[in-house]
DNA sequence: GCATGTGAATGGATTCACAGCT
DNA sequence: AGCTGTGAATCCATTCACATGC
Protein backbone atom coordinates (compact mmCIF):
# COMPACT_ATOMS: atom_id res chain seq x y z
CA UNK A 1 0.00 0.00 0.00
CA UNK A 2 1.02 3.26 -1.06
CA UNK A 3 2.79 5.81 1.60
CA UNK A 4 -0.16 7.88 3.01
CA UNK A 5 -0.38 11.32 1.54
CA UNK A 6 0.37 13.85 4.26
CA UNK A 7 -2.48 17.00 4.42
CA UNK A 8 -4.39 19.41 4.93
CA UNK A 9 -7.40 18.86 3.45
CA UNK A 10 -9.03 21.45 4.53
CA UNK A 11 -6.75 23.16 2.47
CA UNK A 12 -7.62 21.64 -0.71
CA UNK A 13 -9.77 24.11 -2.99
CA UNK A 14 -13.11 22.54 -4.09
CA UNK A 15 -11.96 23.18 -7.49
CA UNK A 16 -9.29 21.27 -7.15
CA UNK A 17 -11.34 18.39 -5.63
CA UNK A 18 -13.79 18.58 -8.36
CA UNK A 19 -10.55 18.18 -11.15
CA UNK A 20 -9.93 14.87 -9.26
CA UNK A 21 -12.90 12.99 -11.32
CA UNK A 22 -11.78 14.52 -13.88
CA UNK A 23 -8.33 12.73 -13.71
CA UNK A 24 -9.33 9.67 -12.57
CA UNK A 25 -11.75 9.45 -15.39
CA UNK A 26 -9.11 9.99 -17.96
CA UNK A 27 -6.84 7.90 -16.59
CA UNK A 28 -9.27 5.01 -16.64
CA UNK A 29 -9.48 5.42 -20.42
CA UNK A 30 -5.77 5.38 -20.73
CA UNK A 31 -5.40 2.01 -18.51
CA UNK A 32 -8.12 0.66 -20.74
CA UNK A 33 -6.30 1.34 -23.85
CA UNK A 34 -3.20 -0.01 -22.26
CA UNK A 35 -0.89 2.64 -21.38
CA UNK A 36 1.54 2.05 -18.51
CA UNK A 37 2.84 5.36 -17.69
CA UNK A 38 2.17 9.16 -18.66
CA UNK A 39 3.63 12.54 -18.21
CA UNK A 40 1.57 15.70 -16.93
CA UNK A 41 2.38 17.01 -20.05
CA UNK A 42 0.82 14.40 -21.78
CA UNK A 43 -2.22 14.06 -19.98
CA UNK A 44 -2.75 18.04 -20.73
CA UNK A 45 -2.59 17.51 -24.58
CA UNK A 46 -4.54 14.07 -24.74
CA UNK A 47 -7.37 15.61 -22.22
CA UNK A 48 -7.28 19.45 -22.76
CA UNK A 49 -6.13 20.34 -19.48
CA UNK A 50 -2.89 22.31 -18.18
CA UNK A 51 0.12 20.23 -17.36
CA UNK A 52 0.81 22.95 -14.69
CA UNK A 53 -2.46 22.59 -12.97
CA UNK A 54 -2.37 18.60 -12.93
CA UNK A 55 0.97 18.81 -10.82
CA UNK A 56 -0.28 21.50 -8.70
CA UNK A 57 -3.42 19.43 -8.26
CA UNK A 58 -1.59 16.43 -7.37
CA UNK A 59 0.22 18.04 -5.09
CA UNK A 60 -2.09 18.84 -2.98
CA UNK A 61 -2.38 15.26 -1.91
CA UNK A 62 1.19 13.49 -2.18
CA UNK A 63 4.21 13.34 -4.57
CA UNK A 64 2.84 10.35 -7.04
CA UNK A 65 5.25 10.81 -10.01
CA UNK A 66 9.00 10.10 -11.36
CA UNK A 67 11.05 12.63 -12.25
CA UNK A 68 12.04 12.46 -15.99
CA UNK A 69 9.02 9.39 -16.52
CA UNK A 70 5.98 10.96 -14.96
CA UNK A 71 3.37 9.03 -13.44
CA UNK A 72 2.15 5.20 -13.34
CA UNK A 73 -1.01 5.38 -14.38
CA UNK A 74 -2.93 2.41 -12.86
CA UNK A 75 -0.70 3.81 -9.44
CA UNK A 76 -2.10 6.97 -9.80
CA UNK A 77 -5.71 6.42 -10.70
CA UNK A 78 -5.71 4.02 -7.42
CA UNK A 79 -4.50 6.62 -5.44
CA UNK A 80 -7.02 9.30 -6.69
CA UNK A 81 -9.56 7.19 -6.19
CA UNK A 82 -8.31 6.20 -2.30
CA UNK A 83 -8.39 10.20 -1.89
CA UNK A 84 -11.74 10.43 -3.38
CA UNK A 85 -13.20 8.24 -1.13
CA UNK A 86 -14.43 6.05 -4.36
CA UNK A 87 -12.04 3.16 -3.42
CA UNK A 88 -15.16 1.45 -1.15
CA UNK A 89 -18.80 1.40 -2.22
CA UNK A 90 -21.51 3.85 -0.39
CA UNK A 91 -25.09 3.15 -0.37
CA UNK A 92 -27.24 6.54 -1.45
CA UNK A 93 -30.91 6.77 -0.95
CA UNK A 94 -33.29 8.90 -3.30
CA UNK A 95 -35.86 10.98 -1.65
CA UNK A 96 -38.63 11.70 -4.17
CA UNK A 97 -39.52 8.83 -7.04
CA UNK A 98 -40.94 10.87 -9.57
CA UNK A 99 -39.52 10.95 -13.05
CA UNK A 100 -36.53 11.97 -12.19
CA UNK A 101 -35.94 10.10 -8.58
CA UNK A 102 -36.56 6.65 -10.66
CA UNK A 103 -34.37 7.64 -13.23
CA UNK A 104 -31.72 8.36 -10.86
CA UNK A 105 -32.14 5.26 -9.54
CA UNK A 106 -31.03 3.54 -12.58
CA UNK A 107 -27.93 5.91 -13.55
CA UNK A 108 -25.39 3.80 -14.72
CA UNK A 109 -22.73 6.65 -12.35
CA UNK A 110 -24.49 5.75 -9.37
CA UNK A 111 -24.41 2.36 -9.51
CA UNK A 112 -20.99 1.00 -10.04
CA UNK A 113 -17.40 2.05 -9.23
CA UNK A 114 -18.28 3.53 -5.44
CA UNK A 115 -22.02 4.44 -5.08
CA UNK A 116 -25.37 1.90 -5.26
CA UNK A 117 -28.45 3.01 -4.74
CA UNK A 118 -30.43 1.06 -2.06
CA UNK A 119 -33.66 2.70 -1.79
CA UNK A 120 -35.97 5.30 -2.45
CA UNK A 121 -38.28 7.08 -0.36
CA UNK A 122 -41.86 9.07 -1.68
CA UNK A 123 -44.48 10.72 0.00
CA UNK A 124 -47.30 9.39 -2.47
CA UNK A 125 -48.79 6.41 -0.57
CA UNK A 126 -49.52 4.95 -4.28
CA UNK A 127 -45.89 4.66 -5.10
CA UNK A 128 -44.65 3.49 -1.76
CA UNK A 129 -44.35 -0.94 -1.83
CA UNK A 130 -43.27 -0.74 -5.36
CA UNK A 131 -39.92 -0.34 -7.16
CA UNK A 132 -38.02 0.80 -9.45
CA UNK A 133 -38.32 -1.14 -12.73
CA UNK A 134 -34.85 -2.83 -11.61
CA UNK A 135 -36.15 -3.48 -8.28
CA UNK A 136 -34.89 -0.93 -5.68
CA UNK A 137 -37.86 -0.33 -3.15
CA UNK A 138 -39.64 2.71 -2.72
CA UNK A 139 -40.30 3.52 1.07
CA UNK A 140 -42.39 5.59 3.44
CA UNK A 141 -40.59 8.61 4.33
CA UNK A 142 -41.10 8.07 8.34
CA UNK A 143 -39.16 5.06 7.85
CA UNK A 144 -35.91 7.46 6.91
CA UNK A 145 -34.08 7.17 10.11
CA UNK A 146 -34.16 3.02 9.77
CA UNK A 147 -33.45 2.24 6.43
CA UNK A 148 -30.38 4.55 7.02
CA UNK A 149 -28.97 2.76 9.83
CA UNK A 150 -30.04 -0.80 7.96
CA UNK A 151 -28.59 0.01 4.80
CA UNK A 152 -25.90 2.10 6.45
CA UNK A 153 -26.84 4.73 4.08
CA UNK A 154 -24.00 7.41 3.77
CA UNK A 155 -25.55 9.93 0.68
CA UNK A 156 -28.60 10.88 -0.02
CA UNK A 157 -30.34 12.53 -3.52
CA UNK A 158 -33.23 15.10 -3.43
CA UNK A 159 -35.18 14.58 -5.97
CA UNK A 160 -38.91 15.96 -4.90
CA UNK A 161 -40.33 19.46 -5.98
CA UNK A 162 -38.88 23.07 -4.78
CA UNK A 163 -41.72 23.61 -1.89
CA UNK A 164 -40.58 20.41 0.05
CA UNK A 165 -36.76 20.59 -0.43
CA UNK A 166 -35.85 22.20 2.64
CA UNK A 167 -38.16 20.37 4.83
CA UNK A 168 -36.85 16.60 3.46
CA UNK A 169 -33.25 18.33 3.59
CA UNK A 170 -33.53 18.50 7.10
CA UNK A 171 -34.69 15.11 7.69
CA UNK A 172 -32.08 13.54 6.04
CA UNK A 173 -29.59 15.86 7.75
CA UNK A 174 -31.31 14.27 11.19
CA UNK A 175 -31.33 10.93 10.25
CA UNK A 176 -27.60 10.91 10.02
CA UNK A 177 -27.15 11.97 6.54
CA UNK A 178 -24.02 13.92 6.13
CA UNK A 179 -23.51 13.91 2.03
CA UNK A 180 -26.52 15.29 0.09
CA UNK A 181 -27.11 16.11 -3.24
CA UNK A 182 -30.03 18.38 -4.07
CA UNK A 183 -31.86 18.78 -7.62
CA UNK A 184 -34.69 20.84 -6.22
CA UNK A 185 -34.00 24.50 -7.31
CA UNK A 186 -33.87 25.97 -4.44
CA UNK A 187 -31.65 27.65 -1.94
CA UNK A 188 -31.19 25.61 0.82
CA UNK A 189 -30.69 26.51 4.42
CA UNK A 190 -27.43 24.04 4.89
CA UNK A 191 -26.58 22.78 7.97
CA UNK A 192 -22.40 22.95 8.70
CA UNK A 193 -21.26 18.83 9.01
CA UNK A 194 -23.30 18.30 5.87
CA UNK A 195 -21.44 18.34 2.73
CA UNK A 196 -24.14 19.69 -0.22
CA UNK A 197 -24.32 20.06 -3.87
CA UNK A 198 -26.43 21.41 -5.92
CA UNK A 199 -27.60 20.55 -9.13
CA UNK A 200 -29.55 22.88 -11.19
CA UNK A 201 -30.78 21.67 -14.81
CA UNK A 202 -32.79 25.02 -14.98
CA UNK A 203 -30.02 27.41 -14.29
CA UNK A 204 -27.73 25.39 -17.04
CA UNK A 205 -30.03 25.90 -19.87
CA UNK A 206 -30.40 29.24 -18.66
CA UNK A 207 -26.87 30.02 -19.28
CA UNK A 208 -26.88 28.52 -22.71
CA UNK A 209 -30.09 30.51 -23.75
CA UNK A 210 -28.12 33.83 -22.75
CA UNK A 211 -25.33 32.79 -25.01
CA UNK A 212 -28.09 32.11 -27.90
CA UNK A 213 -29.32 35.67 -27.08
CA UNK A 214 -25.35 36.88 -27.26
CA UNK A 215 -24.19 35.49 -30.56
CA UNK A 216 -21.15 33.91 -29.22
CA UNK A 217 -19.15 32.25 -28.96
CA UNK B 1 -39.46 49.23 -22.47
CA UNK B 2 -36.65 49.66 -20.56
CA UNK B 3 -33.16 51.49 -22.02
CA UNK B 4 -31.29 48.75 -23.46
CA UNK B 5 -27.59 48.28 -21.64
CA UNK B 6 -25.12 49.08 -23.15
CA UNK B 7 -22.36 46.24 -23.38
CA UNK B 8 -19.95 44.57 -24.15
CA UNK B 9 -21.20 41.31 -23.55
CA UNK B 10 -17.92 39.27 -24.09
CA UNK B 11 -16.78 40.95 -21.05
CA UNK B 12 -18.99 39.41 -18.74
CA UNK B 13 -17.88 36.26 -16.65
CA UNK B 14 -19.27 32.94 -16.65
CA UNK B 15 -19.78 33.24 -13.21
CA UNK B 16 -21.60 36.77 -13.12
CA UNK B 17 -23.80 35.08 -15.78
CA UNK B 18 -24.81 31.73 -13.91
CA UNK B 19 -25.68 33.57 -11.17
CA UNK B 20 -28.05 35.81 -13.23
CA UNK B 21 -30.14 33.19 -12.70
CA UNK B 22 -29.82 32.96 -9.25
CA UNK B 23 -31.28 36.76 -8.94
CA UNK B 24 -34.36 36.02 -11.04
CA UNK B 25 -35.17 32.83 -9.43
CA UNK B 26 -34.87 35.29 -5.96
CA UNK B 27 -36.27 37.86 -7.23
CA UNK B 28 -39.49 36.00 -8.32
CA UNK B 29 -40.16 34.54 -4.89
CA UNK B 30 -40.01 37.91 -3.38
CA UNK B 31 -42.04 39.22 -6.37
CA UNK B 32 -44.55 36.45 -5.45
CA UNK B 33 -44.52 37.18 -1.88
CA UNK B 34 -45.47 40.97 -2.75
CA UNK B 35 -42.70 43.01 -2.23
CA UNK B 36 -41.93 45.58 -4.43
CA UNK B 37 -38.58 46.79 -3.77
CA UNK B 38 -35.24 45.15 -2.71
CA UNK B 39 -32.05 46.83 -1.75
CA UNK B 40 -28.94 44.70 -2.71
CA UNK B 41 -28.04 44.47 1.07
CA UNK B 42 -31.45 42.89 1.84
CA UNK B 43 -31.13 40.49 -1.49
CA UNK B 44 -27.83 39.53 0.18
CA UNK B 45 -29.19 38.53 3.61
CA UNK B 46 -32.24 37.22 2.67
CA UNK B 47 -30.60 34.46 0.23
CA UNK B 48 -26.88 34.50 1.37
CA UNK B 49 -25.42 36.36 -1.19
CA UNK B 50 -22.39 39.38 -1.01
CA UNK B 51 -24.54 42.41 -1.58
CA UNK B 52 -21.28 44.06 -3.40
CA UNK B 53 -21.37 41.13 -5.54
CA UNK B 54 -24.77 41.62 -7.00
CA UNK B 55 -23.98 45.04 -7.42
CA UNK B 56 -21.01 44.30 -9.47
CA UNK B 57 -23.07 41.56 -11.27
CA UNK B 58 -26.24 44.06 -12.26
CA UNK B 59 -23.48 46.67 -13.72
CA UNK B 60 -22.53 44.86 -16.33
CA UNK B 61 -25.97 44.89 -17.71
CA UNK B 62 -26.97 48.36 -17.07
CA UNK B 63 -28.20 50.15 -14.12
CA UNK B 64 -31.79 49.30 -12.70
CA UNK B 65 -31.53 50.93 -9.25
CA UNK B 66 -32.31 54.16 -7.83
CA UNK B 67 -29.95 55.49 -5.35
CA UNK B 68 -31.35 55.52 -1.68
CA UNK B 69 -33.81 53.06 -2.54
CA UNK B 70 -33.26 50.20 -4.32
CA UNK B 71 -34.28 48.49 -6.73
CA UNK B 72 -38.08 47.65 -8.66
CA UNK B 73 -38.30 43.95 -7.67
CA UNK B 74 -40.38 43.37 -10.96
CA UNK B 75 -38.71 45.39 -13.09
CA UNK B 76 -35.47 44.26 -12.31
CA UNK B 77 -36.68 40.66 -12.81
CA UNK B 78 -38.10 41.39 -16.27
CA UNK B 79 -34.69 42.73 -16.91
CA UNK B 80 -32.77 39.98 -15.93
CA UNK B 81 -35.21 37.86 -17.56
CA UNK B 82 -34.65 39.44 -20.55
CA UNK B 83 -30.53 39.47 -20.58
CA UNK B 84 -30.47 35.91 -19.86
CA UNK B 85 -32.51 35.48 -22.94
CA UNK B 86 -35.90 33.72 -21.40
CA UNK B 87 -38.10 36.16 -21.87
CA UNK B 88 -39.13 34.53 -25.62
CA UNK B 89 -39.59 30.48 -25.46
CA UNK B 90 -37.04 27.73 -26.82
CA UNK B 91 -37.67 24.65 -28.12
CA UNK B 92 -35.70 21.89 -27.14
CA UNK B 93 -34.44 18.30 -28.44
CA UNK B 94 -33.22 15.40 -25.95
CA UNK B 95 -30.89 13.45 -27.92
CA UNK B 96 -31.44 9.78 -26.44
CA UNK B 97 -35.01 8.55 -24.86
CA UNK B 98 -33.34 6.63 -22.02
CA UNK B 99 -34.38 6.59 -18.35
CA UNK B 100 -32.71 10.04 -18.54
CA UNK B 101 -34.04 11.40 -21.22
CA UNK B 102 -37.82 10.70 -20.77
CA UNK B 103 -37.18 12.03 -17.15
CA UNK B 104 -36.03 14.74 -18.52
CA UNK B 105 -38.61 15.36 -21.06
CA UNK B 106 -41.16 15.69 -18.47
CA UNK B 107 -38.77 17.84 -16.22
CA UNK B 108 -40.42 20.52 -14.69
CA UNK B 109 -37.81 22.66 -15.09
CA UNK B 110 -37.56 22.39 -18.88
CA UNK B 111 -41.51 22.83 -19.95
CA UNK B 112 -42.08 26.76 -18.97
CA UNK B 113 -40.59 30.06 -18.47
CA UNK B 114 -38.67 30.09 -21.67
CA UNK B 115 -38.44 26.66 -22.41
CA UNK B 116 -39.93 23.21 -23.54
CA UNK B 117 -39.56 20.08 -24.67
CA UNK B 118 -40.75 19.37 -28.69
CA UNK B 119 -38.96 16.31 -29.67
CA UNK B 120 -36.08 13.31 -28.42
CA UNK B 121 -34.43 10.95 -30.97
CA UNK B 122 -33.41 7.49 -30.16
CA UNK B 123 -31.54 5.12 -32.28
CA UNK B 124 -33.60 2.17 -30.86
CA UNK B 125 -36.09 1.77 -33.55
CA UNK B 126 -38.24 0.16 -30.79
CA UNK B 127 -38.89 3.49 -28.88
CA UNK B 128 -38.68 5.66 -32.33
CA UNK B 129 -42.42 6.39 -32.98
CA UNK B 130 -43.38 6.41 -29.43
CA UNK B 131 -44.11 9.14 -27.13
CA UNK B 132 -43.20 10.11 -23.59
CA UNK B 133 -45.57 9.44 -21.00
CA UNK B 134 -46.67 13.58 -21.79
CA UNK B 135 -46.93 12.68 -25.67
CA UNK B 136 -43.87 14.05 -26.43
CA UNK B 137 -42.94 12.10 -29.90
CA UNK B 138 -39.84 9.90 -30.36
CA UNK B 139 -37.92 10.14 -33.63
CA UNK B 140 -35.34 8.38 -35.50
CA UNK B 141 -31.62 10.26 -35.50
CA UNK B 142 -31.58 10.51 -38.78
CA UNK B 143 -34.57 13.06 -39.08
CA UNK B 144 -32.88 15.39 -36.79
CA UNK B 145 -32.23 17.79 -39.28
CA UNK B 146 -35.56 18.03 -40.00
CA UNK B 147 -36.83 18.04 -37.18
CA UNK B 148 -34.68 21.22 -35.58
CA UNK B 149 -35.48 22.90 -38.82
CA UNK B 150 -39.35 22.05 -38.46
CA UNK B 151 -39.60 22.58 -34.90
CA UNK B 152 -37.62 25.51 -34.92
CA UNK B 153 -34.97 23.82 -32.06
CA UNK B 154 -32.49 25.77 -30.44
CA UNK B 155 -31.55 24.02 -28.00
CA UNK B 156 -30.45 19.98 -27.77
CA UNK B 157 -29.58 17.71 -24.56
CA UNK B 158 -27.61 15.10 -24.84
CA UNK B 159 -28.63 12.13 -23.10
CA UNK B 160 -27.08 9.40 -24.63
CA UNK B 161 -24.54 6.77 -23.17
CA UNK B 162 -20.93 8.20 -23.38
CA UNK B 163 -19.96 6.17 -26.35
CA UNK B 164 -22.05 7.96 -28.77
CA UNK B 165 -22.04 11.04 -27.31
CA UNK B 166 -19.59 12.95 -29.39
CA UNK B 167 -20.98 11.59 -32.50
CA UNK B 168 -24.55 12.92 -31.41
CA UNK B 169 -23.04 16.26 -30.60
CA UNK B 170 -21.05 16.56 -33.99
CA UNK B 171 -24.84 15.60 -35.64
CA UNK B 172 -26.40 18.27 -33.45
CA UNK B 173 -24.07 20.93 -34.46
CA UNK B 174 -24.53 19.82 -38.00
CA UNK B 175 -27.84 20.36 -37.45
CA UNK B 176 -27.50 23.62 -36.71
CA UNK B 177 -28.10 23.65 -33.08
CA UNK B 178 -26.12 26.02 -31.22
CA UNK B 179 -26.42 25.30 -27.53
CA UNK B 180 -25.92 22.15 -26.48
CA UNK B 181 -26.09 20.86 -22.77
CA UNK B 182 -24.46 17.33 -22.13
CA UNK B 183 -25.30 14.70 -19.48
CA UNK B 184 -23.04 11.83 -20.97
CA UNK B 185 -19.69 11.76 -18.68
CA UNK B 186 -16.94 12.38 -21.59
CA UNK B 187 -14.84 15.57 -21.92
CA UNK B 188 -16.50 16.24 -25.41
CA UNK B 189 -14.45 17.69 -28.30
CA UNK B 190 -16.69 21.26 -28.86
CA UNK B 191 -16.75 22.99 -31.79
CA UNK B 192 -16.60 27.08 -31.43
CA UNK B 193 -19.91 28.53 -32.41
CA UNK B 194 -21.69 26.15 -30.28
CA UNK B 195 -22.63 27.11 -26.51
CA UNK B 196 -21.72 23.63 -24.93
CA UNK B 197 -22.67 22.71 -21.06
CA UNK B 198 -21.98 19.52 -18.98
CA UNK B 199 -23.48 18.33 -16.51
CA UNK B 200 -21.75 15.73 -14.87
CA UNK B 201 -24.08 13.80 -12.13
CA UNK B 202 -21.31 11.40 -11.14
CA UNK B 203 -18.61 13.71 -10.66
CA UNK B 204 -20.79 15.50 -8.39
CA UNK B 205 -21.44 12.48 -6.24
CA UNK B 206 -17.55 11.93 -6.32
CA UNK B 207 -17.08 15.36 -4.81
CA UNK B 208 -19.37 14.09 -2.26
CA UNK B 209 -17.75 11.39 -1.34
CA UNK B 210 -14.48 13.21 -0.89
CA UNK B 211 -16.03 14.91 2.04
CA UNK B 212 -17.13 11.90 3.67
CA UNK B 213 -14.08 10.81 3.81
CA UNK B 214 -12.57 13.68 5.05
CA UNK B 215 -14.62 14.85 8.41
CA UNK B 216 -15.99 18.31 7.25
CA UNK B 217 -16.98 20.67 6.82
C1' DG C 1 17.83 14.58 -21.10
C1' DC C 2 13.39 14.73 -19.21
C1' DA C 3 9.49 15.48 -16.19
C1' DT C 4 8.21 16.42 -11.52
C1' DG C 5 7.25 19.56 -7.80
C1' DT C 6 7.15 24.36 -6.40
C1' DG C 7 8.12 29.41 -5.54
C1' DA C 8 7.19 33.46 -8.10
C1' DA C 9 4.30 35.98 -11.38
C1' DT C 10 0.12 36.70 -13.46
C1' DG C 11 -4.64 37.08 -14.06
C1' DG C 12 -9.48 36.97 -12.22
C1' DA C 13 -12.93 37.30 -9.09
C1' DT C 14 -14.56 38.92 -4.73
C1' DT C 15 -14.84 42.22 -1.30
C1' DC C 16 -14.07 46.73 0.65
C1' DA C 17 -15.10 51.36 1.12
C1' DC C 18 -16.65 55.57 -0.49
C1' DA C 19 -18.08 59.22 -3.85
C1' DG C 20 -22.28 60.53 -5.73
C1' DC C 21 -27.17 60.57 -6.32
C1' DT C 22 -32.14 60.50 -4.40
C1' DA D 1 -30.11 59.38 5.83
C1' DG D 2 -29.80 55.48 2.61
C1' DC D 3 -28.32 52.80 -1.25
C1' DT D 4 -26.27 52.46 -5.74
C1' DG D 5 -22.38 52.10 -8.67
C1' DT D 6 -17.42 51.76 -8.88
C1' DG D 7 -12.23 52.37 -8.22
C1' DA D 8 -9.00 50.28 -5.11
C1' DA D 9 -7.56 46.46 -2.35
C1' DT D 10 -7.61 41.78 -1.38
C1' DC D 11 -7.93 37.17 -2.08
C1' DC D 12 -7.66 33.00 -4.76
C1' DA D 13 -6.62 30.26 -8.89
C1' DT D 14 -3.94 29.53 -12.82
C1' DT D 15 0.20 29.69 -15.26
C1' DC D 16 5.10 30.32 -15.75
C1' DA D 17 9.68 28.91 -15.22
C1' DC D 18 13.21 26.57 -12.99
C1' DA D 19 15.74 23.99 -9.38
C1' DT D 20 15.69 19.27 -8.20
C1' DG D 21 15.99 14.48 -8.91
C1' DC D 22 15.59 10.32 -11.86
Amino acid sequence: MARRPRIDRDAVSELTTARLSVYVRCLAQLEAEGQKTVSSHELALRFHLNSAQIRKDLACFGEFGTRGVGYDVSRLREQLTYALGTDRTRNILIAGAGNLGLALAEHNGFNRDGFRVVALTDSDPAKVGGTTRSGIPIHRPESLRELVVDHTIELAIIAVDPANAQHVYDALADAGIRAILNFAPVQLETRSGVATRNVDLRMKLEWLSYHLRNGLE
